[in-house]
DNA sequence: AAGTCCATCTCGTAT
DNA sequence: ATACGAGGTGGACTT
């Protein structure tokens, strides 16, 4: 049985009915959207300012809140979760005021004109299953070290060394370390410079594995580890002595509902 | 004189009555709102799925399209400007498409159930104006030098090296060199490693400032300028004989509104 | 609460 | 078009 979403809807509102229908939407918990004509202000980590204009302004059960222009995919002005949202009339204008604390955020919406005005009650249990990202890359060589050569064996994730984190360490079939940087998406220069950069903090500092490691005997790799590589970065990895093995991210959601979009 | 806003709010229709209102937006490029069930999937540069649930739907006239879950200031799913926007009736359903080139991304909402769906041409012409950020602070050493110390005098910003840009070089009243690195917020250890690092490469490499230097007689100073500094970057700034100058961002619109919201 | 890192980052800007 | 870095990054996760 379909359940029926609870809305309201006003066209053309007078400040005082718009505030009367957003404190309602806020005491229901309902989402609010408004087509308007306001000003917005924002201080608190910056400090911004725009001017009369049109724009759509989203208000979320969970505090969020949303000042979008007809460009972007980003909202110009916003508040996360958990901010408060208040509502009144100031000389004849209905006012939208965001507060959050920690850090002392506040954004402020002078509205000069509504077109309309909506909420209504959001019923979503779905959450997004998504693949395709490093971490997925990561899980699959874990369970499939094959994948970046014969006999490679993994041991560590995250290991942490001066310059940020290793993705995953790990020895060859003759017992050389291997240094694995992953990227989910063609690397570049950057890439090849972070895992120089690892590479180089493994051999200087002291470690668990250069402590049962002989290194006038074994030799230590550094592998990026992505679906492609970008041209000006294939020089950069001859010049450095580092090895680069194409690995295509997974593209599997767990729940293994295939997605095939074959609209290209 | 208030110019009047062209919309169009439609309540629970059918799938071909939508269909229909899309198309005509699609047409004035106006921006669409939709409250609907809907079900999600996306393939690109990753690959998702989102089940059955009621979300919100936004379209720009710049091709921008999102869909909105009833939390988070982030969409769940999106295409960014400049993507195609197709509407069309399927089994029943309303089918919204969105497809992007470069990279090949594809957006596909499947649209069970419409509570209701508006459009609204909204008139924008006003960009935000923001200051509190690193580039303002940038701006304004370079016009206040004395922010630094007395007999600074800046020459070169972004100057290219190994790991990086550096902010700011200049030279002291004694014509020493000076490095500086600004960071708009609290500085922590990873801006005093950065900073070490771009006076590394100085030293390290031939560049113009070497040139017409005696580095002899001369020194080359770090300077990490901050509004203020995190206490574990303090002992690191001492170790590396690096120095700290705090410096608040400008908090000045360039418009000269002065914003001043004293409600905290 | 604070720090760290990934992201379909987005977005601006320079090349 | 592509590369590079900033961001009120947001958001998830760890300490």
């Amino acid at each position: 049985m379909l359940k029926v979403m609870k809305y309201e809807i006003l066209e053309n509102p007078k400040s005082n009915e718009a505030n009367d229908l957003v404190k309602e939407a806020l005491r229901k918990k309902a989402t609010i959207t408004l087509y308007a004509c306001c000003k917005v202000e924002y201080e608190g980590r910056a400090l911004s300012q725009l001017d009369w204009g049109e724009r759509i302004i989203l208000i979320k059960p969970d505090g969020s809140f949303l000042v979008h222009q007809e460009k972007k995919v980003e909202p110009v002005n916003w508040q996360p979760p958990k901010s408060k949202t208040k509502s009144y009339v100031k000389e004849n204008m209905l006012i939208l005021e965001s507060h959050r604390r920690t850090p002392q955020e506040l954004l402020y919406v002078k509205v000069k004109k509504i077109h309309f005005i909506t909420y209504a009650n959001i019923e979503d249990f779905e959450e997004l299953e998504q693949a395709g990202y490093e971490k997925d890359m990561s899980d699959m060589i874990m369970k499939k070290p094959h994948l970046i050569e014969q006999g490679f064996t993994p041991k560590t994730r995250e290991y942490a060394v001066e310059h940020g984190y290793i993705d995953i360490i790990g020895k060859d079939a003759d017992g050389n370390l291997m240094i694995l940087e992953l990227k989910a998406r063609k690397a570049g220069v950057s890439a090849v410079k972070q895992l120089r950069r690892y590479v180089e903090d493994i051999k200087n500092t002291d470690n668990d594995y250069l402590k049962d490691f002989s290194v006038e005997k074994k030799k230590i790799r550094g592998l990026l580890v992505a679906p492609s590589i970008m041209n000006d970065a294939v020089e950069l990895i001859e010049e450095e002595g580092i090895e680069f093995v194409s690995v295509e991210p997974p593209r599997e959601l767990k729940r293994n509902k295939k997605v095939t979009l074959d609209f290209f």
